[in-house]
DNA sequence: GGAAAAACGGACCGGCAGTCCGTATAGTTG
DNA sequence: CAACTATACGGACTGCCGGTCCGTTTTTCC
């Protein structure tokens, strides 16, 4: 009786090595562009062959990896507990949102820097980012109306890319500051009050 | 004396040819990744080795596009009339700064895309990047006073990013939308009104 | 007109993405 | 446990591309 056949062992253990040895050589080197694909396979400790008939091709690889480290964070801000997850205000959420994805990627920088550079416009095909958005968007529409809300919300993305955070560290920008940047932003888009009363959004840790 | 011999008329020609061809090629296969070097050459007319002696390498080749496609924009800005040189007031500048900029990456989507996605933190490696930021964050000082000045000014030049603009043109945004959005986020940014009469810029009163 | 400087161009080199197929192995069945 | 089959493995192989090198051609200057 052959119904399915699970997938086999030796095939699962591969695909985790690789991806284990991509993370690792794409943060060392800065970049996947600049590791080879033999690299990656020799890392790995498997054949070329079988890193290309897993991920199809350089692309694919780097997908998957963004998926494998996406995926927590996408699920705490699906169905985590506030005010990342649903059930906080949406004026604090959107702040938490943008305070993790920011956070996020500053303590995975060179592997996100990697990841969003693959290739062109490919922090928007990444399928995390609609995600991101349209979250982002519903928030902002409860707070300021529908007006504008899709494209500030892109905004408020676009101001915690991986290069542009990459950019502002090297330039000597301490996490601090830029936690303290965005949430200048997230205040001024939500509501336009700078003062902390119109539109208190509770300081999350860094500006202690 | 003899000291410095002049540029010759055949570089000269030959350096116009390569940037030409390299441009429509860049446009024409959306990205300077699509199209191998030996392809501009040929397009261009010249040997291989002519086009490396003069750029150095694909880097430098892209670089020295954006440095002539973004010349007239930044005359512009530096030394040109208001509202987008110096003369207007500064939250009309800066509007008119985010807007021109806009404007210009709709008009060469497919070209500036290419450029600021030449190689990794290319858009901040890029010299006018500079600029830009350095006008938007003294004008944003001059507004809403220089606290996160430095932020805000990245968040806004990351809301027009050639790929997130041509993201959304591709998700069927008209131009006029984008314009929409780009000054509803420079308004809040301004100074946090978002409707005309809420809080405006403040007063406007015209006759300084 | 002629010599030297400057630039030209394309053959050439090393390396890399992606393919192919003979071999090895996990899983299954009796 | 042994045989058997589907599945996966791995590395040799191919074609292409970025960048170099150097003999040849063009420009400039006197």
């Amino acid at each position: 009786m052959s119904g399915v056949r699970k997938e086999r062992a030796d095939a699962v253990r591969n695909r985790e090595a690789v991806l284990a040895a991509a993370a690792r050589l794409f943060a060392d080197h800065g970049g996947p562009e600049r590791v080879s694909m033999d690299d990656i396979a020799q890392a790995a400790g498997v054949g070329k062959g079988t890193l290309f008939r897993r991920f199809g091709d350089r692309t694919g690889l780097v997908r998957a990896l963004v998926e494998q480290r996406t995926e927590r964070l996408r699920a705490q801000v699906v169905s985590g507990p506030p005010p990342l997850g649903p059930g906080a205000r949406p004026d604090v959420r959107v702040l938490a949102v943008l305070d993790a994805l920011l956070r996020f990627k500053l303590d995975n920088r060179p592997l996100m820097l990697a990841l969003e550079n693959a290739d062109v416009g490919s922090p928007y095909q990444n399928e995390a980012y609609e995600l991101w958005h349209a979250q982002l968007m519903a928030l902002l529409a409860e707070v300021r109306g529908h007006r504008d809300a899709d494209f500030l919300a892109h905004a408020l993305l676009a101001a915690v890319r991986s290069d542009l955070i990459e950019h502002l560290v090297r330039a000597g920008k301490s996490p601090g500051e830029l936690c303290e940047g965005t949430a200048a932003l997230v205040r001024a888009v939500l509501g336009g009050a700078d003062s902390p009363e119109a539109g208190k959004v509770e300081e999350k840790g860094e500006a202690g």
